[in-house]
RNA sequence: GCGGCUAUAGUUUAGUGGUAAAACUCCGGGUUGUGGUCCCGGCAUCGAGAGUUCAAUUCUCUCUAGCCGCCCCA
């Protein structure tokens, strides 16, 4: 006997057996709807790539360490995607003069990253993508913004729930230059400042120190320092407050928000759960008016956030948000009282199926009880035998599996009672 | 890549230096035209390998896997 096969998922990835994969679903349809009520239309692609995609803005480090990236037979380099945003900004440039600018467009699917597995973080997780392209800084980040916070209201959160956190590219370049840093001093301050609130302040001052003699916070704070900070500074609370007045209210200003990436340019932003029981980053997203240029032609500005499944997963069950999955759940489990009656069965099955009814016909040669049982095992809510009496009589009597309660009807009237229940 | 914790039936767990117990699930039967109750029976080379020992599921080591943290974070 060969050794048995595990039945585990590789590593970092998960089965979704139908329960779980009800509530993913729930969880993509719920975003789905509320952005088709916003005009955004979803596309998608494979979730291969050429590596050089990644290798050209994302750094090195990352595309090295942290993605999936083999040699194909035909000696190309191919990566599955750890993000989507440069698929994005490929298949834009792709079509850069037939689209009809603005582009409001979302994708929901899978990425991976080869990294060690531990709580929220996998190597295969899903998300949704969601941008809005060719517009320049402006209304396009109110929406965005607002539309990032519309999608956890509508999954029934209150303002309180969550908080959004706001900063920006610009006003950070500009803060660092007025300290003096530059290009990768940039970089390394940045990187530094993400994880300022992890650090205690003493580390935190001994890690600036080796960079900037001053730290390029105290010229966000005392904008008065330097005229370019204070421009940025007030577009920013300008932008914080439109928000507000349209009906945004928890959004604040926080200066440690960076984000990872390099190809951020305008607006970066971080979702925050207010319960201290799951009290971190949500999703965030920001404005990027450069990437698109990367395959060619002018640039085309662009601003847009993630959502993925694992942490909004956590903050429905955090705040115990009302999910509804198993929507396929069939509702009619039509028994046999012998095996020769299943041809006449599916026959009939078939013509419930033609009015809209959601029908399991039995198949096995089990005994009407265990069918019974079989039916309040798969939690389908009715159950009824269909066999030569039936045939002959034209009658069926309905079951209702959760109150016993049993009800005699002509078969004509079946697709009736199947529409009206459920 | 580094560290901590864990590993017993399909699942969740108990337990012991003398080859294991329970609940639920599953399978078979009591009950061959209508369930959820009840009763009986079945289902574990105690993660893998090595060592200590008369004897290891139990102690030690190595490995593997999972969880958690660090690093990193799209």
């Amino acid at each position: 006997m060969a050794e048995p096969l595990p039945t585990d998922p590789y590593k970092g990835v998960r089965d979704f057996y139908p329960d779980a994969f009800a509530r993913q679903r729930a969880l993509f349809e719920r975003i789905r709807q509320t952005l088709a009520l916003w005009g955004y239309e979803e596309y998608n692609a494979s979730p291969l790539e050429r590596a050089e995609l990644y290798e050209a803005k994302t750094s090195e480090e990352i595309v090295d360490e942290q993605t999936y990236t083999f040699t194909d037979r035909g000696d190309r380099r191919v990566t599955l995607r750890p993000e989507m945003t440069p698929t994005l900004a490929r298949m834009v440039a792709g079509k850069r003069r037939e689209l009809a600018y603005p582009l409001r467009w979302f994708s929901i699917g899978n990425r991976f990253r080869y990294e060690r597995p531990q709580k929220g973080r996998l190597r295969e997780f899903y998300q949704a993508d969601i941008d809005l392209i060719g517009p320049p800084e402006g209304e396009a980040d109110i929406e965005i913004v607002t539309l990032a916070a519309r999608i956890l209201r509508d999954f029934g959160a209150r303002e309180s729930d969550f908080v959004i956190r706001m900063n920006a590219r610009p006003l950070l370049n500009a803060a660092c230059e007025a300290a003096g840093l530059k290009g990768e001093g940039i970089r390394r301050y940045l990187r530094l400042l993400d994880k300022k609130s992890k650090m205690t302040p003493e580390a935190f001052t001994v890690a600036l120190s080796a960079l900037s003699a001053r730290d390029p916070l105290a010229y966000i704070e005392n904008a008065g320092d330097a005229p370019t900070v204070a421009r940025e500074k007030r577009a920013l609370f300008e932008r914080i407050d439109t928000l507000k007045a349209r009906g945004v209210n928890n959004v604040v200003f926080d200066s440690s928000i960076t984000r990872g990436f390099d190809y951020y340019t305008g607006m970066v932003f971080e979702v925050f759960d207010t319960n201290p029981a799951n009290a971190r980053a949500l999703f965030g997203g920001g404005r990027y008016d450069r990437l698109i240029a990367l395959y060619g032609g002018e640039p085309i500005p662009a601003v847009g956030f993630a959502i993925g499944d694992v942490t909004l997963a956590d903050f429905v069950e955090t705040h115990a948000l009302p999910l509804t999955g198993n929507a396929d759940t069939p509702q009619l489990y039509l028994g046999t009282p012998s095996a020769e009656d299943i041809p006449a069965a599916q026959a009939f099955a078939d013509t419930l199926r033609k009015e809209g009814g959601r029908v399991f016909v039995n198949i096995t040669d089990r005994t009407l009880g265990e069918q019974v049982k079989d039916a309040v095992k798969r939690g389908i809510p009715l159950f009824l035998a269909y066999g030569a009496n039936e045939i002959a009589h034209q009658t069926v009597r309905m079951k209702i599996l959760r109150t016993g309660e049993e009800i005699g009807l002509p078969v004509s009237e079946l697709p009736t009672h199947l529409r009206a229940g459920s």
